[in-house]
DNA sequence: TATAGGAGTGAAAACGTTTCCACTGAGATC
DNA sequence: GATCTCAGTGGAAACGTTTTCACTCCTATA
């Protein structure tokens, strides 16, 4: 591969002035820029960051831990930090967690030894283990918080999206209620699940059930036919995400039951397969994209100014109603 | 940051040597390795992977360029991408190119001057000017083989998994189909086309239409609105993948065609929505994870040994037959 | 006419590793 | 007893940049 040397020889010039002649850091006449310009072309120069990267400590590189790139929901929130670094300039390289602390661990001390410039992290389980791993480097967390870790964050208003979930049923005559929540351990899960109890207490409205699981179609689906087989009485059902949702669709489809004529169902997060399901599922949206931004926004700022105070970003979740809910009979 | 010196300071030997004894390479006493250990420890050392990239020339990283993340095939590849570099100790680096032939470039060159070990490309367009930018780091494609460029290649067999649908339908007494198309000038999507051409010609079965467009489901709505306005008699269609399939069986509920009673649906992927659509969504599923993992292992097998000739993966489909597929009537 | 200042440039140090080479001492071989 | 081998070790070079510093001209200012 090509070098400055190569350059700056071929140019008849010192290497320094190449660096600066390319970079545009520095003066440079216009006669030898030129002739930089063109002894970089003719050799085919290619400048080497992991060189540069050790001079400057820097390596324009983001982390991004994920618990499973094909859970549905993470895929935007990639693809957001992706394009949000890219126009900073940034790489990103992703790990999945699979909500394993350890593997968690593991991948920031990874992520550390190669170097990356921060991390984004939506963290499994309580993790407070992970601010010592972490070390030095600047982190946001995004998705779910960690108790206890005082770091950038931005999040999802979880109670207020349940809770407007809550309303919108009992608003359609739902008084006994039932919560697919998400798996233990996870923050947002446990707040949903926390804040269903809580708007259904304030509502007047019976919890006949809640269940917590993995955030899949399978766990709903199999948390669903159980529930319909049991003959406990409820008319609406509101999952801890899409997926649970949907699995619940299935067994309701199965067990005979109408939807939304016999129950109705929401979701959460509002990826693809809510609107595709059938019938299309009232869901919370959450900002996901907005919120893979953002994330890259608190990182890249807290790059250029370290000292600033720790900032929690909340995002406003918006119900959307489409035919999988209505009046209750 | 602790680094070498440190240690070597603290634990009283040279530099050279705590190289040696926490990598485990040359040959080093018990009684300094011990010491090393504890003052690695103590300092709290963890190796600068920058430094150690720019002296041994690898960085242990690999690059996954697709067209978007977002769209559902691709988590599970990138998900075994991860998960077969990472057992292999390698890191990965994600870029969506949108099938946009000068973003995919951009994010060469990006990786290239990052220093990766290793590309794998989810290949937009025609692409031969890749082979240019890409220079002298190995490359290998999947999902789609790019005409002309003689790099490894993991792919499955799109014109038998297309031909196993049009048998299948053929089989259940269809004679008169219909093909929703990929996107105009990505190869998988073009091989699809063409071998519902021919799989229909040489079954005897005509070609109502044959339409190309983006590989979403807002895509396969459209199409199918028109398509079931215009009164052409068709009794099936073949999707070029799940989303356009899972867009027309949403344009085919709102038109009062029952599935499959009125129209037979078959899907490509088999992606999450397959199953959870309704009707659940007869389909090709492709080896998807597997197809990942083989792309890392050839790259790690190509790092190893420069020489070997190039190789073309061609895994094997599999028709999964579900309920939006039936009898024509 | 002296002088301050700035544009333009190159040599060299520095970043933190790995690795080559040289050296020491101890045990093995003749 | 002389020589050889090899484990164990440290010094120093090298990787390809960026950046500091020093130097040379040249122009503007007094």
């Amino acid at each position: 591969m090509a070098t400055l040397r190569d350059v700056a020889a071929r140019a008849g010039v010192g290497i320094a002035t190449v660096s600066r002649a390319l970079n545009g850091t520095g003066p440079v006449s216009e006669a030898v820029r030129r002739r930089v310009e063109e002894a970089a072309a003719a050799v085919g120069y290619v400048p080497n960051g992991v060189a540069r990267g050790l001079v400057t400590g820097v390596t324009r590189t983001f982390a991004l831990i994920l618990p499973d790139i094909t859970n549905p929901y993470f895929p935007s929130l990639a693809r957001a930090v992706e394009d949000a670094a890219r126009v900073r300039g940034y790489a990103v390289v992703l790990g999945n967690s699979d909500n394993d602390p350890d593997q968690e661990a593991a991948y920031v001390r990874l992520f550390r030894e190669r170097g990356v410039d921060g991390m984004i992290i939506a963290s499994s389980r309580d993790a407070s283990a992970l601010a010592r791993v972490t070390g030095p480097v600047p982190v946001v967390l995004i998705d779910r918080r960690v108790p206890h870790w005082d770091v950038d964050c931005v999040v999802t208003d979880n109670r207020r999206g349940i809770a407007d979930a809550v309303q919108h049923l009992a608003g359609l005559g739902h008084r006994r209620l039932v919560h697919l929540g998400g798996p233990e351990g996870v923050e947002s899960a446990s707040t949903r699940a926390q804040a269903f109890m809580d708007a259904c207490r304030e509502l007047g409205v019976e919890v006949v059930d809640l269940t917590r699981g993995p955030f899949t179609a399978e766990s709903g689906y199999e948390r669903g036919r159980r529930l319909l087989k049991s003959r406990r009485r409820f008319t609406a059902v509101v999952a801890a995400n899409d997926l649970i949702a949907c699995g619940f669709l299935q067994a309701a489809f199965e067990a005979g039951r109408a939807v939304p004529g016999d129950v109705s169902v929401t979701g959460f997060d509002d990826v693809l397969v809510a609107r595709l399901a059938n019938p299309p599922l009232t869901t919370v949206r959450q900002p996901t994209y907005r919120a893979g931004q953002l994330a890259v926004e608190r990182l890249a700022a807290r790059l250029d100014r370290p000292g600033e105070p720790v900032r929690v970003d909340v995002l406003k979740p918006e119900l959307v109603v489409r035919s999988s809910s209505g009046p209750a009979r």
